[in-house]
DNA sequence: TGTACATCAGTGAACGCGCGTTCACTGATGTAC
DNA sequence: TGTACATCAGTGAACGCGCGTTCACTGATGTAC
């Protein structure tokens, strides 16, 4: 049966919202459309009355995900000190499906198609203009420059901490990488 | 028709090695057995005299792409500042089918098998005691802290330049976060 | 060393399942008058 | 404002394809005597 148009825009905004979380928990190709379609509360007919196809949701979720991350409170970029421990803490590492859509999705992203690519390169850009305004150095190019570092050094440090099986050596990735980021010794 | 003991470990290796290859540049779920084994040379019903199944391969392949980095002449571990240059450039960036089984395929392993994952942890550990070696620091915990941020570092800096479409941007990444490790300021 | 037989690596067709996508249908929404 | 009709969001069955895996078969290898 037909929904009302204000009913459409908020069944989109939750499979967008659906599949924002289940692509970056367990990866684009093990979320099915009917996977993303039952956690929106709908059925998986109806999804092509939304988008496209699968790759166009792929795209849409992506670019949703950094939206929610770049506004969530807990992970303010222009403050490097707080946005370090935030990214780098167990609670981020255990909880990709609500983390940082470049460490859940971007290594897959770059075999995907040219749009959800670009989406990924345009968010990379905000958040590197975001982190420069927080990053240390004597002048712009210094600035640019740590905050990109940082960048790396954060997405590849989360990234390590939630392969290692070894829960000693997935904190002490955390830790040692949060420690030389903000220029401290080890404890 | 049957081959020779020699001749089915010939087979095996081949087999091994494109997976490793193939793998790091597709992703585990692009590539099929089929695929590997018409890389390997061979048809695809012979594959479970090799192996007991895919998941199976993903775990050998993983160990394979890891002893054949770490012997690569172009990557030594040890020696920090070859091993950045050369980690950070663009043919590394460019050739991730020979290039470092972390970076091509460790975000996707976190969602595959215990094997896989236990294969990858037992890989992380070598690696960063080999780059504690040639860490900098006054005593073992600084050498060992180091060498675990710039192994961050390194594997996200890699990982968001492969992400960018933006030419300039990815090269960007490259050199600001190698500069940033071996302490450079930027040019 | 030679011979007869058992083994088994590799082949290619086939199976079964799950996935992205399509489609006929339903009935509430939206619109034209 | 009310009414008649067209639209179309959502449903659930079905389609078609590709994949991992199995299987009957082949013929060279390996072994027992």
């Amino acid at each position: 049966m037909r929904v009302s148009r204000e009913q459409m825009a908020v069944h989109r905004r939750q499979i967008l919202d659906s599949a924002a979380k289940l692509f970056r928990e367990r990866g684009f190709d093990a979320v099915t459309v009917a996977d993303v379609m039952k956690a929106a509360g709908l059925t998986h007919g109806g999804f092509y009355r939304h988008f496209e196809s699968k790759d166009a949701l792929i795209a849409a979720a992506i670019a949703e995900a950094q939206t929610q991350s770049a506004a969530h409170p807990d992970f303010p970029a222009e403050d490097l000190d707080t946005y370090l421990a935030a990214y780098l803490s167990p609670t981020h590492r255990d909880h990709p499906a609500e983390g940082c859509p470049v460490a859940g999705m971007g290594p897959a992203a770059i075999r995907e198609s040219t749009e959800a690519r670009q989406v990924m390169t345009d968010g990379l850009h905000r958040q590197i203009a975001r982190l420069t305004q927080g990053a240390p150095g004597k002048n712009a190019a210094e600035k640019r420059q740590a905050a990109i570092a940082s960048w790396s050094a954060m997405v590849g440090g989360l990234i390590l901490s939630r392969l290692a099986n070894d829960q000693v050596l997935s904190n002490e990735i955390l830790t040692a990488t949060r420690n030389a980021i903000a220029g401290k010794k080890p404890a």
